[in-house]
DNA sequence: TTAGGGTTAG
């Protein structure tokens, strides 16, 4: 190996800087046995190594090492790079062993690269790449190859990855893995599933390794014929079931839509853990079965598990999407007795529980105390104000934003145009709408379209409006319709209106919302006729009205309320509670309510 | 002594 390793070649391209403390030995802490000769020395220094338990104890021998020539040999240094391998010192200590002579081996480079790894260093690692050829080790040791596909990977080189998979002389299945998580990682899931399918054709057995990333694939595809195929792949090729193919496929079969499916791995797997726990929160939480989703809270709360931040920003949500303030609470003095960090996910998921639970105040003071904010915190205030009607601050807190060099997204700008909606700001939203393409480089989506449409509508400015929907890059959907007809009915645009209906149920035939405007606004405009057909419409297209429905939690009992429901037992109060309210509202001019 | 794993927001 060594006889074809130009050793000048890398002292030319190893550059790096040596931290000045790897240089000056300090007084070893640790007692090394007095050894008569290099090597009984050098097996004694090698067992303190093995015992040490931290970096810092490994750098105290390390020192002791520069201080000792005989100590200074390919195991020596290989060992100490190994205990340092989490960080870049293992590449300072790397050259370190060049410059004295040394020579990398096959267990050399691993722990170099899994440094450069870890720390994203693209130029170390193509340095490596280049020992790791000239040495020959990369044409020799399959970890070599496979560790330096893994750093290329890492730091987001998918050609390199391909390059290296390709060239490689020996691949196993720990190669093939690693091409399919780059694939992946890149979210090009599609290419990962195809390497996976490559692979078995190529007659390797993944195991339960590979299978948790391409589970994880298809999971991203939601694709379940796929998902169905990896798990009949995991029962007859033996792959072990541990905990790791036990969340992967919970996880897969929620996010491709298979509920029971989920639920039964589920509740088959004999070890689970805390993120087993969490998949199947989540899960449910994001295929909006918030209910169940809390339900599942609970009883692992029963059995015992304990409950992380990933667990609390699924109750979260859930609590955020059923308006149950006193749950969101108790998460909260859970996150303040347990001390963990309202800051990241949690602090945002903190804000939308209580904005959607109606507490903009309680939002704010989450917002306010943040020490770290991101692109998520400001657009879920800035969303929760705007639904409350704050508009302007929405607004102010937009162009803070700006000032901390946050980059809003596509999110952050349906607050802000909705924002302006709801305050009637015209010319602001027309500006916002322009800067998201000029300023900030975002394509508006649909939904962008739909909040212009609705301002321009609310204001009455018709022509702009349907110039706007006329210039869509892309066909409008149901919102851009429906934000239109909403506006004909404020202005009784009957004409008009009849069009965006007409488009609307192209869209959403089955849907009653367009009918119902409709109806109201020949109503209202006097035109019974017209009214009675639509209903009849309706009515032939079995068409009910879905009640819309609201709840509230009080003192921990949660009251569901649906249209023409008039089963809650203080009904009479509540209507009795409502008319005074109305009739209050109505001496403070507000006659439409 | 060496390589590849699951869950997180607006």
């Amino acid at each position: 190996m060594s006889c074809c390793f130009n050793r000048s070649v890398i002292l030319i391209k190893m550059n790096f800087q040596i931290p000045s403390h790897h240089l000056s030995a300090s007084v070893p802490a640790l007692a090394v046995p007095q050894a008569s000769d290099t090597v009984s020395l050098q097996s004694s220094i090698l067992a303190v190594l093995e015992s040490c338990k931290s970096p810092s104890e490994i750098k105290q021998v390390h020192a002791l090492v520069v201080k000792t020539p005989p100590l200074q040999t390919q195991l020596v240094y290989n060992a100490i790079i190994q205990g340092l391998s989490s960080s870049l010192e293992a590449v300072a200590i790397y050259r370190e062993m060049l410059l004295k002579g040394l020579f990398p081996n096959d267990y050399t480079l691993p722990f170099v690269l899994k440094a450069c790894a870890q720390a994203r260093a693209l130029s170390e690692v193509e340095q490596v790449h280049a020992h790791a050829v000239k040495s020959g080790l990369l044409a020799s040791n399959v970890y070599v190859s496979n560790t330096l596909m893994r750093a290329y990977a890492v730091c987001g080189l998918m050609s390199d990855v391909r390059k290296l998979f390709e060239g490689s002389p020996r691949r196993d299945v720990v190669s093939w893995t690693t091409l399919i998580q780059a694939y992946v990682k890149m979210g090009l899931q599609k290419e990962g599933v195809g390497a996976f399918f490559k692979m078995c054709e190529a007659g390797f057995a993944a195991d339960e390794r590979t299978l948790v990333i391409v589970l994880s694939a298809c999971a991203k595809l939601g694709d379940l014929s796929l998902g169905r195929r990896l798990q009949a792949y995991i029962q007859e090729n033996g792959v072990k079931r541990d905990v790791f193919v036990g969340n992967a496929l919970v996880d897969m079969f929620l996010k491709c839509g298979d509920a029971a499916l989920a639920h039964q791995v589920f509740k088959d797997m004999p070890v689970k853990n805390v993120v087993s726990w969490n998949s199947v929160i989540l899960g449910l939480a994001q295929q909006g079965n918030f209910k169940e989703a809390l339900r599942v809270f609970k009883e692992m709360q029963r059995v015992g598990v304990r409950p992380d931040d990933v667990t609390l920003v699924g109750v979260l949500n859930s609590c955020a999407n059923l308006g149950l303030l006193d749950s969101g609470k108790w998460v909260h003095a859970y996150i303040d007795k347990h001390d963990i960090r309202a800051d990241g996910f949690i602090g945002n998921a903190l804000i939308d529980m209580y904005s959607k639970c109606g507490s903009i105040g309680q939002a704010l003071n989450v917002f306010q105390g943040m020490k770290l904010r991101d692109v998520y915190s400001y657009t879920a205030i800035i969303v929760g104000l705007a639904m409350h009607g704050e508009a302007k601050w929405a607004l102010d807190i937009f162009s803070d934003m700006s000032e901390t060099g946050i980059e809003p997204d596509q999110v952050t700008f349906v607050g802000v145009l909705s924002a302006c909606s709801h305050a009637g700001l015209v010319e602001e939203g027309r500006r916002h709408f322009e800067n998201m393409s000029s300023v900030y480089g975002l394509e508006p989506q649909p939904e962008h379209y739909g909040c212009l449409v609705d301002l321009l509508g609310r204001a009455g400015l018709f022509a702009e409006a349907e110039e706007i929907i006329r210039r869509m890059p892309m066909e409008p959907d149901a919102f851009v319709w429906g934000a239109l007809l909403g506006a004909c009915r404020i202005y009784g645009k009957v004409e008009l209106g009849e069009r965006a209906m007409k488009r609307l149920l192209e869209i959403e035939p089955e849907r009653e919302g367009a009918y119902i405007l409709m109806s109201n606004m020949y109503s209202s405009e006097g035109k019974w006729k017209d009214a009675i057909r639509i209903r009849k419409s309706m009515k032939e297209r079995y068409m009910k009205k879905v009640p819309g429905c609201s709840s509230i939690e009080l003192d921990g009992k949660v009251h569901e309320f649906r249209k023409g429901d008039k089963s809650h037992p203080k009904m009479k109060e509540i209507w009795k509670f409502l008319e005074n309210l109305a009739s209050h509202l109505k001496s403070y001019g507000q006659e439409d309510i």
